[in-house]
DNA sequence: TTTCATGCAAAGGATTTGCATCTGT
DNA sequence: ACAGATGCAAATCCTTTGCATGAAA
């Protein structure tokens, strides 16, 4: 849970990114906002608890993703994961239970530019940066 | 092409493995080690012309892969792709042609510290570092 | 009212798996 | 000879799509 938003402050975002601020995506777009980290499609459904259905999930998250709103995280390797769009960060992923933690942005500036001249790309809009490793509860079973 | 490595090579890279040095696996480990980048399944299995089947490369990725030989790597949300091993490296990838170049490591050191501590993980053992843009190539075509 | 979103079910694509057969060691 | 790998086909899992109906503006 990251903040408290409201309902009324969820269909306003909708609106100025000129959706249409239906049941069904108000209640998605809370729930992810609710979340404190990037989610499964079938997660968020699950928790809506009928609230709408996967494929509406699926239309709403391109919807939200394209609007700018959620954003797509490639971590796992079959199932998509969502986040709502919010300061640039990274990921902590637990190999062992998939547990995943925010971190904040940490890559020294100027790195686009280099990389851009190292690839010969004409641009560099994005990157992503995921890191592996064992959470601490994950750590203390094993021994 | 990357380096040109000969068939017994990679068939005692196999056995060093503790792997069996089978025709398909020598075959899809061979067309790895000469590829320039990052693979899908289906055009290392098509490239073979029926030298092994679909299941087979899917088996023996994960083979490769839990024996360290080859690497899996996030990138597109549908598909999974492979690497041969090698130095650690990152990629930059074309979000309008799918293109990927190899970038050299770039990460400061002691970000790994860094991200244990901020994360509260018992260990980072491994990380991705993927880059965004577009390639000069589409960047002239966009004009 | 007009346009766009939804639900449901069917389709699609990637990956996995069961099983009989074949091959490496 | 034996353990393990392969091919083929069927099965799964995630995601997308078609279409008639329902809801937002």
């Amino acid at each position: 849970m990251k903040h408290r938003v409201g309902i009324d402050t969820v269909q306003a975002g909708l609106r100025d990114a000129g959706l249409r601020a239906t049941t069904q995506r108000v209640a998605l777009l809370h729930t992810l906002l609710s979340s404190s980290g990037p989610v499964s499609v079938e997660a968020l459904t699950k928790s809506s608890k009928g609230a709408y259905d996967l494929a509406t999930a699926y239309r709403t998250l391109d919807a939200l993703v394209l609007a700018g709103l959620a954003k797509r995280i490639e971590l796992s390797q079959g199932r998509a994961l969502f986040e709502a769009s919010s300061e640039h960060h990274h990921h902590a992923v637990c190999t062992t239970c998939g547990k995943i933690v925010d971190i904040d942005a940490c890559l020294p500036q100027g790195i686009d530019a280099r990389v851009q001249k190292a690839s010969g790309f004409a641009a560099i809009s994005d990157h992503s940066l995921e890191f592996f490793g064992t959470c601490a509860g994950c750590a203390k079973k094993k021994v």
